[in-house]
DNA sequence: TGGATTTATGAAACCGTTTACAGGGAACAC
DNA sequence: GTGTTCCCTGTAAACGGTTTCATAAATCCA
């Protein structure tokens, strides 16, 4: 590997003057700079990045820090975050800390000195507390955090509100007993959208303490299995909210099999708006989170922080998501839903099929 | 930020001793190394990895390179990647190239001196030039390489063969006609795909040339882009190989959408198995791709190559993918297949809808 | 008891940059 | 011709570690 010394003897000039072409072009003489990046480029020299930021105390590189790493979300986070990155001259170091707490304390402390900022996800108290440290060290943008922290900038989703948004237009169409399809307890987005989910309730005048709340890990799975837990509560509801699209789509699947039809006997609202959304069956009405979005805000964020220094006050955006009306909500009025009863669900070749419902004959709300 | 020699000050050693205990423990009295450490603690001291990999010339990082970032194949793929590194100690630089052709040379040219290698997929002609100029630098792992390049490990799926049995699947249950959605031309995988599928039909006795290919993206609008294209072909295909999940899926909504079902009247087959796949309309039948197995693999490699040194000959690890029967490819045969006329489709709301067909009445085999 | 060996530590060179400071020469004003 | 500027370039000191080599103290063995 060239470095700058081979660069500057060759070109017959001093070291200094090869990095100041590649730092502060204006300084040296354009001949000189023509003919040492000529030289640089046949000797094949790229500056060194360590000893670079040794000196400059900056790697033009920033972490970021996801709880977890799945689903059609995650890539377009990451993909909204390296775009905009990458534009602007800097590289990501990825972590998820889809493992212990202490993995997350070690993973930031190995990512210190090489990063110039973290992004992070920080979407339950432990993340928080981890960030909070982190944060004594470098600048942090939190994605969705659960609560603020002092110095830090965010950006987050409107959950409650685009929660609440589902809610109240499946109440508009005439549904009075919703259930829901809630995420992880620790998650703030998940508990975000349970509390907007009883904001909708509440402000049409109806309990959200009798509503049907089934928990759920964001995972298709789950909601699949959520189905059977819905159909055989009484009296049973016309609507379901499920927490994101992965476990509405697992949800329809089981009241597919089931023989529920979807809208017609229960209307289904997913959250994220997945790309697979819109080519589901039926067509998935679902709350439109703009993810991309999502992670580029956060770096233009850091950006600013970084050349701004810390000057500017705490800052926080908030994206409203928005309702994207499908057809898996329907517009019928409930009342003149079909009353079905609950018949053995169609044979499934799912490898990873829940146990079935025994001896139920029929389930009438 | 405490530096070693605030420690080394603190504790009443020198730097060598404090460097020492985080390098070579042995070397260092117990008791000293303790005392170091409860100093380096109380000081909040983590050495400066920038200085340390400008001596050592490793930084504990390796650059991931990927074509492009969507969907939920890539999720699982960096999951893989993230989990194996981290379990090794390992951080990872990621960028997606989904711009042009300098800015990979550019991005590559940026890790260069950050890792210590690089695990790049490289599925078209450009990024393999990239590759092999990248491993003059850095040992280089490649994923699913459009071509092998002299001192570069890879891992690949066996994308030929997976198409291959999907095709011979839906030949066994007696299709004769059967149509393909091709990915990108530039992308391997997609050519993979293609040549599997020829070879199955070849293998079969059945003419490829004259089996319908409708071209496509990977995402799912082109899946159901092509939906229409395949219903209006003469004579219509019996069934249909996508050669990705997203594709089939767009293909499955299409398919809805003029009236046709999935399997009685044409039966469908993905590629890749995502997390939704078994939770479609009908349960879809795909090949089966260890997305995160393959990351995994690949950051094995790497380790490996990096721990050995260069001494191992190139080696080249192939997964091979198995086919995941479902309901969508059917069982029927497909002469008993009813033959019913092209409708138009339902009208959906699906906000990027494309331009439907008109005056078309019927469209017989 | 004394030489050989082992163990624990320190001194200093080095990794490849950036940058403050200094200096040389040309252009300009007087 | 001298003093100022301005422009360009070089010298050398950081930056924060690792590692070779040297050395002092402790242990061993005869």
């Amino acid at each position: 590997m060239a470095t700058i010394r081979d660069v500057a003897r060759a070109a017959g000039v001093s070291i200094a003057t090869v990095s100041r072409v590649y730092n502060n072009q204006t300084l040296v003489n354009p001949q000189t700079a023509q003919h040492i990046l000529k030289i640089a480029g046949d000797l094949d020299y790229v500056p060194n990045p360590a000893a670079r930021s040794l000196t400059t105390r900056r790697t033009h590189t920033f972490g970021v820090l996801l709880p977890d790493l799945f689903g059609e979300f995650y890539s377009e986070l990451i993909r909204g975050i390296d775009l905009i990155a990458h534009r602007n001259g800097f590289q990501i170091l990825l972590s998820s800390f889809f493992r212990n707490s202490e993995d997350l304390v070690m993973t930031s402390k190995a990512m210190l000195g090489r990063i110039d900022g973290v992004i992070m996800m920080a979407t339950d108290e432990r993340s928080i507390n981890t960030a909070a440290k982190v944060r004594k060290k470098v600048p942090v943008v939190l994605l969705n955090p659960c609560k603020m922290i002092e110095g830090c900038h965010a950006v987050a989703v409107d959950n409650v509100r685009g929660a609440k948004d589902a809610v109240s237009h499946l109440i508009g169409l005439g549904h009075r007993n919703i259930a829901m399809v809630a995420g992880p307890e620790e998650n703030i987005d998940a508990r975000d959208r349970l509390t907007g989910f009883r904001q909708g309730l509440t402000e049409a005048g109806l309990d959200p303490g009798a509503a049907l709340v089934v928990p759920g890990d964001f995972r298709e799975l789950a909601g699949y299995k959520a189905g059977a837990t819905i159909l055989r509560h009484k009296p049973r509801p016309t609507a379901v909210f499920a927490a994101n699209d992965g476990m509405a789509i697992g949800l329809l699947a089981s009241l597919r099999e089931w023989g529920f039809g979807v809208p017609d006997d229960i209307a289904v609202v997913g959250f994220d708006d997945v790309a697979l959304a819109g080519f589901m069956n039926p067509p998935l009405t679902t709350v439109h989170v703009d993810a991309s979005g999502l992670g580029g805000h956060a770096v233009e964020m850091m950006l600013e922080v970084l050349a701004g220094g810390a000057d500017s006050e705490t800052r926080r955006i908030v994206l409203s998501p928005s309702l994207k009306i499908r057809q898996s909500c329907g517009t019928l009025d409930p009342a003149q839903l079909v009353r079905r009863p609950l018949m053995e669900p169609r044979p499934s070749n799912r490898d990873d099929a829940t146990p079935r419902l025994q001896g139920e004959e029929e389930v009438q709300p």
